[in-house]
DNA sequence: AATGAATGAGTATTCATTCAT
DNA sequence: CATGAATGAATACTCATTCAT
């Protein structure tokens, strides 16, 4: 009450702000998110959080951004900094990456977008272009190396990398309707990986 | 206008609400829709509606069965009936229904369960024990039928029917999201198919 | 269902649903109660009801009407026949009736008429000319009756007959709000008569 | 129009808004007020009346409790500090008491205890536990030291402290059923007293 | 005469957004 | 900057009443 937790400064507000309403969206959604909720989560009133997002979209749309852009960043990286050979990426790098995705922020933004979508065009186009087509790009970019150096045969999942995402897909939505009824995640993502490799192998 | 006011068609009612229902929920999804538009569509007054229907949510798992009901029935007759080797029955009824799914209204429910899951249990309860559990089961079934008759080998395809289904929810979210955006959904999931039977094939 | 009960007379029919009505009224009060319960119970349709009944607010006044008037008739006639001293008469057929009061269907009425009066001035009217002031003119006689042949003295209870009735009414309000915590309803009344009669007695 | 559209005062709302809502209930009934009208009467939106109250019925106890509690601390008070003999504070402070209630705002509480009883056990359990039997207990106490200190005979009236109340009743009923034909409340409440002690005098 | 399907005005409640302080 | 009191548009649901059959 008294005390100002952690000294905040004013610069944090934002990112505070768009934390506490990851939060309220990762629980409830964003339609039954309540904009109050978010503020008292966030430590903070009702007002400041309208001084800083100008409507609840705005915020929703700064949270997805929030959370998305470090991400792809990551991957992205990943992709370029990697010396390996392109099996071996896949198998390694990739394949950590990918089993991680259903439990992770990801996942959150994932069952956003399908709610939300057809209501945020817009939220979709830098969906689009800042996940989906970088993303895949970099898939492709993979493949492609993997066939240059003779690793891979040329097949259709060059031009279909969303068949690497398949399976992940498949965990996220199962997560998100049937929780509890568990799923192992990692075996289903795994034993699609070998299946695709043994698919393209040269 | 043109039209009489009153019309009594009492039978029919009901199937005409729920389907106007389906069409409004597939456009905006179950919150975003208003009561009172489901019944417009229907050419109806909103006390007709409650007088089938006692709330909005009883409307909305109404819709669910009437939709999912039939369509699982189809599956598991299909299944039942076949004569075929468990690969010809795989290429053949089961890849022309798999690839029938992202355009189907099927994907609509896929969509409303995602959205709509966390507020509504028992929802999801009988779509695991009318849909889920008895797609994944008959799935099974045949990929059982196919090691018995040495077509297949042991393997974890066995135990993740889930994999099978992956390429359709991925191009279903993929349909939910990115809508225009085309993605070769038929090719997706044949080269998917392709690539399990040469991943079991004994 | 397929037999009319009673070999049903169109005749009967108002009468019918007024009961019906009286019934639905006196345990749910006017408002609360719905006219397809009403037409429910007289095991007719609505449309029947409204018929015989222009709107609800009619069907309720014809009620109070239909239930009031005997019972009034009934007072008014014990008063003239009788032959008694007036103590007697009091002591004896009126104290009869005050004590049924509480139980009977005028208490019915005399909720209704509490909760219902501000939103019905012309039934006020109609309860004030066929039971409110005859009842009193008729006390008054008895009253008067018993100061002309000098059982009585001239007092103030002659001209507040009220006063014979508040301990009905109190029994009869006490149980609408206290309905279970039981109040000896008889003996107040009783008690109030005595104290009535020791006090104007010659 | 003149005055500003925001007005903030947050102390003084709930109270603004109980006096309106009470104003509103004396008026209509309960069922019949709308909680727009209580709002427009207060000078406030819905949606400040629904922050402090969360439901119209909570309103409504409110109000019940807000009128009620002062009025029986008021009753239990003035019996306590009474250095009077029983009679000369039966004609006394009691009376004066007494004649009050029918112009009161408790009768306005004893016509929606009446309305609304059955719908709302709870708050008739409230009014039993603070006014009925409180105000009950006090009579019965106060007629107890009348016979201890041999001023009142035993007599069915000290079981029945009710008899009190019973002109009040029914000036109360009077009033809210013929409003305008005019009943002598005081002279009817003030005889019944005079009657009551002519007969418990020892 | 009799039915009950059909209508739609009416009402409690919620919540994103504003603005006096 | 910061607050949270105040606003009001939006929406599910009810029920008296009508009218085609």
């Amino acid at each position: 009450m008294g005390r100002p937790r952690y000294q905040r400064r004013k610069e944090d507000r934002p990112q505070e702000i768009a934390e506490a309403a990851f939060a309220a969206f990762a629980e409830k959604g964003f339609t039954a998110t309540k904009v109050e909720d978010v503020a008292r989560r966030a430590g903070v009133s009702k007002g400041l959080l309208y001084l800083y997002f100008k409507t609840k979209e705005e915020l929703f749309k700064a949270v997805i951004r929030g959370v998305v852009t470090p991400r792809v960043d990551e991957l992205t990286r990943t992709l370029d900094d990697s010396e390996l050979s392109a099996e071996a990426f896949i198998r390694g790098p990739l394949l950590t990456f990918l089993k991680r995705l259903p439990g992770s922020p990801a996942s959150v933004v994932i069952r956003l977008m399908i709610s939300e979508a057809p209501k945020h065009p817009d939220l979709v186009d830098y969906y689009w272009e800042n996940v989906a087509s970088r993303g895949l790009g970099a898939l492709r970019q993979l493949l492609e190396r993997g066939v240059a150096n003779g690793e891979f045969r040329e097949s259709a999942v060059n031009e279909l990398p969303q068949l690497f995402i398949a399976p992940v897909m498949m965990s996220i939505v199962w997560g998100i309707v049937f929780a509890d009824r568990s799923l192992d995640t990692d075996k289903l993502i795994e034993t699609h990986v070998d299946m695709i490799l043994a698919y393209i192998r040269a």
